[in-house]
DNA sequence: TACTTATATACCTTGACACGTATATGCCAT
DNA sequence: ATGGCATATACGTGTCAAGGTATATAAGTA
């Protein structure tokens, strides 16, 4: 359970995130907001903590969560890596614009499936440069 | 294993996601780039392909798979609910604006935990609208 | 027709993790 | 100190998913 994407996999942990966005919490508080048992939260927060989502301050007997901004950013890192690829797409869908694309085809619009070649240059012309 | 969130947390898939941004590939080419076995690479193209990740055309014998951009827009719309909330921090941490969180020293910076006050309205001034 | 390549699926085993119940720890109040 | 509240942890249990091996399916090729 080292990475990011395992954390914010469970739902429950992303509850108590999506949370934690308005304000900071309690324990308690989280606890009967999101209707769990008490331990539950408290392990979820520890992997949260653990992981870097979270940190907390004593507050008497009370424990109060907030967000750190950290593994976000390193969500956002990995998603940038899609995001010109998804960006293109969008474009595609909505509009028709290909010619603002010369040179990538964003492999959805052109003739979608039934490209049906010869089998070995089906592949040609989309690839970058990866004849592997 | 519905959500997208949990699709991601897989290594292996996550890979294979990342080795399709740059072309489509076949199955056989994703197998031996990620040295994976031949079922396991099947298997979590399943996955992918039933989660919207990615889909795929029949070539011959094989399949190429792309991706799709849906469920990463959907991963950037979560995410974007945090967005906001990590930029503000970065800004309050590279500076010092505490008088916009009167009593959230933000742990890392100034007072640290020794708030100590009288607990009932050590959250006041910081919620939202949610007392619930 | 056989043989080979490419991919999918079935079955099994294993390990991880989420949850619940019970209990420990720590802080407050009286 | 004693009891109560807030949170953390330990332990046992069940579920589920990932990987491996074997096999099925399908399309090429000789």
């Amino acid at each position: 359970m080292e990475s990011v994407f395992e954390i914010i996999a469970e739902p429950n942990r992303r509850a108590i995130l999506s949370l934690l966005v308005s304000s900071q919490q309690s324990v308690g508080e989280i606890e009967r907001q999101l209707r769990m048992t008490q331990p539950t939260v408290s392990k979820h927060l520890r992997v949260l903590r653990e992981a870097g989502f979270v940190e907390s301050t004593v507050d008497a007997q009370r424990r109060l969560y907030r967000l750190k901004p950290e593994p976000f950013e390193e969500l956002d890192a990995w998603l940038a890596r899609f995001r010109r690829f998804w960006s293109e797409h969008v474009d595609a869908l909505e509009r028709h614009l290909d010619r603002m694309h010369p040179l990538a085809p964003t492999t959805a619009t052109p003739t979608k499936k039934k490209t049906r070649r010869n089998r070995r240059d089906a592949n040609r012309g989309h690839n970058k440069g990866e004849t592997k």
